[in-house]
DNA sequence: CTGAAAGCGCTTACAG
DNA sequence: CTGAAAGCGCTTACAG
């Protein structure tokens, strides 16, 4: 079956393709008789404008672009239905992709976006990513872009986060509040901002708490797709290595379920012997027992909130406004469970 | 910055529209001196062809619509990567929706897409969907449409399935095998293809063990966003009513994992009192305690198969051939773990 | 080997 | 109130 056009109901109405056209985007100028004649038959013959000539015309495809460097992912799925839920409002389709932590594939997302021209990006950072010249391409190129989450602070465009450095704290504080004497940190890869601010949060708190700093007991994970695995092997590497050591602020949920069930198997108590908090608040971490202190991050309206930001953003631009960037920080709670005495 | 056409790329060089682009495209007629001072000068522009006049020149917009149920959601986002994974191969991209279990918002999402001019349509149903006009309409579109997982028999269309009942089959019958007298069911909705499926299951390996089948003691649970809560209700009304029971085959893993903590709140030992076979193989399945034994879908091959079988019909419908519609099964197995006997 | 020309299906400024 | 015409940026059949 072929498409209709907006040729083919001028001719069987016997207009023109411009009134056609213009009937069906009720503009003011054209007779209620004619608009009623065109809707009907358009109406009947099921036309659907080809938006392949919309889209060339306008110069805009009511489409944008997420990349996310993990797609199993709690948090990153709760992102994702924020910004569809929002972006379906607004009339907007997303075209989602992985970068699965690497820079290599971010880039090559990034210029895939750009060359189907979609309307603006949403992205969380690879872990891998230094250099931030594809993002600046971006902006370059007129089009709008909101990073979350994982974010590169010198890049000049509106950010939604999160406190990491603030939500880290109040974890470790509550380790020290509940009575332990001895912290371990698993922390994620050198490289990403929110990973970095979470260390430095749980520094600052061993420091508030004259609790000496001792980086033999800060354990590094990359969080990828393997962070299960890193919690087990870390948590096996530091019950050989510090066996005093009562209380562990990790880094993310999941690897901090692989590193309870580590310690569980290798007989330690949790929380009587070492006390776990955890970071995201993914849903299997309120079903495990015991049930993981962790931090709250609002995933779903960390998405939503994204989107509404570049949503505004691409009206300023449309009507080329000067656009404001703004970074929009989201609140956190600590989840207090049985993870922690 | 404005977007680089071919147009400048020609009057820069003193050459025609028609030369550059045969020249970027290497067309065997054009001489190489020519391509090269072509392509070097489009590199040096940063040249990205616009997509909106490449689709409608071509037709075809390399791109396709996913339709799913719910976006947080082990099985679909594991279905999820497996498609991206393979549309990256094929220089696709994927616009992604979520249905929510409703058929109206499914209607609309296939709209959507239609009118978004997508290659073709990957969709697992809403439990809700028992008219297909709207996936007929796809399909006289002349537009490749699979369906996996939630399907509809009757849509003349490739389907990706599991044989859900002779998995259920193997479930129940593993209940049977451990020493189950009196087995429960937790099944989905009453519409969806698999749900019957296991239903049917179920009772085709209770029939074969000469176990009679008690109408009373299947239970419903709609499986959207409250499944979790769908299982502990469902398996604190099953206490109330029939005490006796020894045995539950659920429908998903997470109404499983519902059941489960209610079970071990009210005092029932698993699997000592009561046995549970849960469906679909959840990460957080093999971490919470006891360890849920049940049967494992094989989510991310079944992406990947999807897109494999829509990007065939997709070649084969662009060169106006014949399409075969397959039915392709996957299959699935028992993971047997602590949950049962 | 190169290029003029048509056309994909729309939108919109302009004329009448 | 209606419509002729230009043009968005490409691709490709055709002529030379």
């Amino acid at each position: 079956m072929k498409p209709v056009t907006l040729k083919q109901i001028a001719e069987e109405l016997n207009i023109s393709v411009t009134t056609v056209s213009k009937a069906l985007k009720d503009y003011p100028d054209v007779s209620l008789k004619t608009k009623g004649r065109v809707k009907e038959l358009a109406a009947t013959l099921n036309y659907k404008p080809n938006s392949f000539a919309v889209n060339l015309r306008t110069k805009e495809s009511k489409t944008i672009g997420l990349i996310i460097p993990v797609i199993v992912h709690h948090f990153f799925a709760n992102v994702i239905k924020g910004i569809l839920s929002q972006a379906e409002k607004k009339g907007y389709l997303v075209i989602i992709l992985q970068s699965n932590e690497s820079y290599e594939l971010e880039k090559k997302q990034i210029d895939l976006l750009l060359r189907k021209g979609v309307d603006g990006i949403i992205i969380s950072l690879a872990n891998d990513t230094v250099n931030y010249e594809h993002l600046n391409e971006v902006i370059a190129r007129d089009k709008s872009l909101i990073m979350f989450d994982k974010i590169a602070k010198t890049v000049n465009c509106s950010k939604v986060i999160i406190n990491d450095r603030l939500a880290a704290y109040k974890a470790t504080q509550h380790l020290i509040d509940t009575g332990c004497k001895k912290i371990a940190h698993f922390r994620g890869s050198l490289l990403p901002q929110n990973s970095i601010d979470r260390f430095l949060g749980y520094r600052k708190a061993l420091e508030d708490n004259n609790i000496p700093y001792d980086p033999s007991i800060v354990y590094i994970c990359e969080c990828a797709d393997k962070s299960f695995k890193e919690g087990e092997q870390n948590a096996i590497k530091l019950l050989e290595e510090h066996n005093d050591v009562d209380g562990i602020f990790i880094n993310t949920d999941l690897v901090a379920i692989g590193a309870m069930s580590a310690l569980q198997n290798a007989g330690v108590r949790i929380p009587e012997d070492i006390s776990i908090v955890g970071f995201s608040n993914w849903f299997m971490s309120s079903v495990i027992s015991p049930k993981l202190t962790t931090i709250d991050q609002p995933g779903f309206l960390m998405g939503k909130t994204a989107f509404k930001q570049l949503y505004k953003e691409m009206k300023t631009q449309k009507k080329n406004k000067p656009v404001k960037y703004k970074q929009i920080e989201l609140g956190t709670e600590l989840i207090n469970r049985e993870s922690t005495r």
